[in-house]
DNA sequence: TATTGTTATACTCTATAACTATA
DNA sequence: TATAGTTATAGAGTATAACAATA
């Protein structure tokens, strides 16, 4: 047998820390997403960009980067890599030559569909040790963290 | 002036899960951090890595990496490199030869009381937003989600 | 002049598999 | 047989800087 003790190694300093927690948990909640999501390959981040593009029709990539938090330049891979997959379709917008407006394909709607089911499931997966209050107060909090400024 | 009105898109399905909003939580924390610690350049993983090793003195190589949760193969280049700016050595073990016993160096203590008070400050700064109780609560929840097995 | 999408490039963080030297 | 450290390798995820087309 291994000898299995971490347990008794100190945690002093970082036990406290906001930023250690966060990235334990959500390291622990990505591997359950991938997990759950392994018949599909999407990851948490296709997923966001598919969802957004579901809620906001014909919205172009910059909007789409900004919202999300990732930059301009990443997002081009990004939808390149679902509009391989026939998730995601660039049509021009009419308005402005420059820029794409994004849809979900017929293909798309319905790989969402099935995905959201899942990650439906994920969430009551990795939230199983909080009440529905608990979750409440976790994103709540969170966002207070994520967004200093504002509320 | 721009068009910024990225408020009036939907964020419908993806506000409710505690995944999005642990990235984003997660990404704005370690932004702060890096701004924070750029000085030293000391990134989030390295400071628990010297922590962990001040705190647990001649503890090996595997035994921090599954202390802090990542594998022994990516501990390697991270202690390479605490080894190469003089703050971590490693010891032969007296009992294992096969293992390192990680110590701090004298430089490596120093350094880690300086970005220790620079790492408070900068969590006081993150959660400007949020009572200490609410940081108590938001870490006793991100412990639950990353180990729905316990406490 | 500013913005959209794009490309080229690079850096961080991470994992898997296989090796070597010990245990 | 199993473990500690290591190497090679690869894959996400991300960013910066610069460009052409368009606004």
């Amino acid at each position: 047998m291994k000898n299995n003790s971490p347990n008794s190694l100190s945690f002093e300093p970082l036990d406290k820390l906001i930023g250690y927690h966060l990235r334990r948990a959500q390291s622990a909640v990505f591997s359950d997403f991938r997990l759950a999501m392994s018949d599909d390959q999407i990851t948490p981040g296709q997923y966001g960009v598919l969802s957004l593009i579901e809620a906001n029709k014909g919205l172009n990539q910059t909007t789409l980067s900004k919202a999300i938090g990732i930059e301009r330049s990443t997002m081009v891979a990004v939808i390149d890599l679902l509009e391989k997959r026939n998730l995601v379709a660039r049509h021009k917008s009419p308005t402005d030559k420059r820029s794409y407006a994004l849809d979900l394909t017929n293909a798309g709607k319905k790989l969402l569909k099935k995905v959201t089911d899942k990650v439906d499931r994920h969430e009551k997966n990795i939230s199983t040790n909080l009440t529905e209050t608990e979750t409440k107060t976790l994103i709540s909090l969170l966002k207070r963290v994520a967004a200093p400024e504002a509320d």
